[in-house]
DNA sequence: AACACGGGGGC
DNA sequence: GCCCCAGTGTT
């Protein structure tokens, strides 16, 4: 794959699909001059973005950007200044337990990013002497660097010309040359055409104006057209389809999977798990429960039924972590409630519906890769926001440790 | 190349 | 409800 360190050359691999001929070099310099013209004067504040003129510090750019993966800016902004209040350096983050940053992160889903986050920390203290690489290669040989945050990092905290390609750009570039092969398809055409325009002067700037077009005036929907600094140029404005683009592949409906739940309290404490570290909500604290089934397949729904999962119960109640029957053998069940209606949780390729049993014990016996954690400072176990919908259907409103009290 | 992997906001 | 995402790692 050739690596974009220099305006590209005639030779390019393979001519975009575009219906209209790329930027020419003289093109693509107008249009990254009249951009840069335009964040001078409308560049949005941001808490990781430094006054104008002032190189910004890789660890915030770092940080930032790993947390803008997938995620909006609103969204970001509580995280990234409670995790700088709390480990102010890349040493600091890289000397902090894993199980902390995991909680910090808890609510900012695609929690791989926090296992990788502290796992590029260490990587950077161990092998790097504390400072990050400034070359895209460099970079992205990190953990959880990959092509968009690698040339992220080198064009805003190393001022290298270096090509982003985000959700933003490849929205800004499809309607600009109205490109037509759908996305994931089309990355590298639309990479290529963006290579055009990013200038060698002032690249930091650039990469950050760019993406601001993308999230304040060429939106995914209503694009404010009449703001734009490249609309003489945009072949999708002139058509007036600026709606279709970028065109994406068809998504694979998403199955539902069910289960049931179990809130287990005995002692003012409920019994927490946590997860294996790979896959979904990797390295997190759940609320106990049975198996998550795909609706349908599954012995929760019965062919031809309206689904219960009540049908099944005692089947789900096996498998509960502590054996909830009074009168068991053994057993320190006191009381066994099947709460009403269900928690509704939507996953990236999933809808999961669970139901909740709660379940009251006189003590607290101790339960295989199972922690009792109290109840009065449930907001601080880092839950993600599927536990936190159950324990809040369950009595227990858990709230984050980054929102304000009442929030 | 396809898939796994959260969550919040717009409409 | 369904749509959109400031992507990366694994297979």
């Amino acid at each position: 794959m050739p690596t974009p360190k220099s305006p590209p050359p005639s030779r390019s691999t393979s001519p975009p699909p575009a219906a209209d001929p790329p930027a020419s070099p003289r093109q693509g310099a107008a249009l990254a001059g009249r951009l840069l013209d335009w964040y001078d004067r409308h560049a949005r504040a941001l808490p990781w973005r430094a006054p104008p003129g002032v190189r910004p510090d890789p660890y915030h750019v770092w940080l930032s950007e790993v947390m803008l993966q997938q995620t909006t800016v609103a969204t970001v902004g509580r995280y990234f200044a409670r995790f700088l209040e709390r480990w102010p350096t890349v040493a600091a983050l890289a000397a902090a337990e894993r199980d902390a940053v995991l909680a910090e992160w808890a609510g900012l889903g695609y929690y791989a990013r926090a296992r990788n986050l502290h796992a590029c920390a260490q990587a950077v203290v161990r092998d790097h002497r504390g400072r990050f690489p400034d070359t895209e290669a460099g970079l992205k040989a990190l953990p959880g660097i990959g092509d968009y945050t690698a040339a992220a990092i080198a064009a805003i905290a190393f001022d290298r010309p270096a090509t982003i390609l985000d959700g933003n750009v490849e929205r800004v570039i499809a309607r600009l040359h109205r490109v037509d092969a759908p996305l994931p398809g089309a990355k590298r055409a639309l990479k290529e055409l963006a290579a055009r325009i990013t200038p060698q002067d002032r690249p930091g700037d650039y990469a950050q104006a760019i993406m601001d077009l993308g999230a304040t005036v060429c939106t995914p929907t209503r694009p404010q057209c009449l703001l734009c600094p490249w609309r003489p140029e945009c072949a999708a404005h002139a058509a007036g389809d600026m709606a279709r683009y970028p065109v994406k592949a068809p998504k694979r409906p998403k199955p539902v999977r069910r289960a049931l739940a179990f809130w287990i309290e005995a002692e003012g404490a409920v019994l927490l798990r946590r997860r294996p570290d790979r896959g979904l909500l990797g390295g997190m604290l759940e609320i106990p429960s049975s198996a998550w089934v795909e609706a349908g397949r599954a012995t929760l729904t019965k062919p031809g039924e309206d689904p219960d999962w009540r049908a099944d119960a005692p089947e789900l109640i096996a498998q509960a972590p502590v054996a909830p029957a009074p009168g068991a053998s053994g057993a320190p069940g006191v009381s066994f409630v099947l709460l009403p209606d269900r928690v509704r949780h939507t996953f990236t390729h999933f809808h999961l519906e669970l139901a909740v049993a709660r379940l009251a014990l006189d003590r607290r016996p101790a339960v295989d890769d199972a922690l009792w954690w109290p109840l009065d400072t449930l907001g601080q176990a880092g839950l993600p926001t599927v536990m936190r919908k159950v324990a809040a259907h369950a009595g227990h409103p858990a709230p984050a440790a980054q929102q304000s009290p009442g929030g």
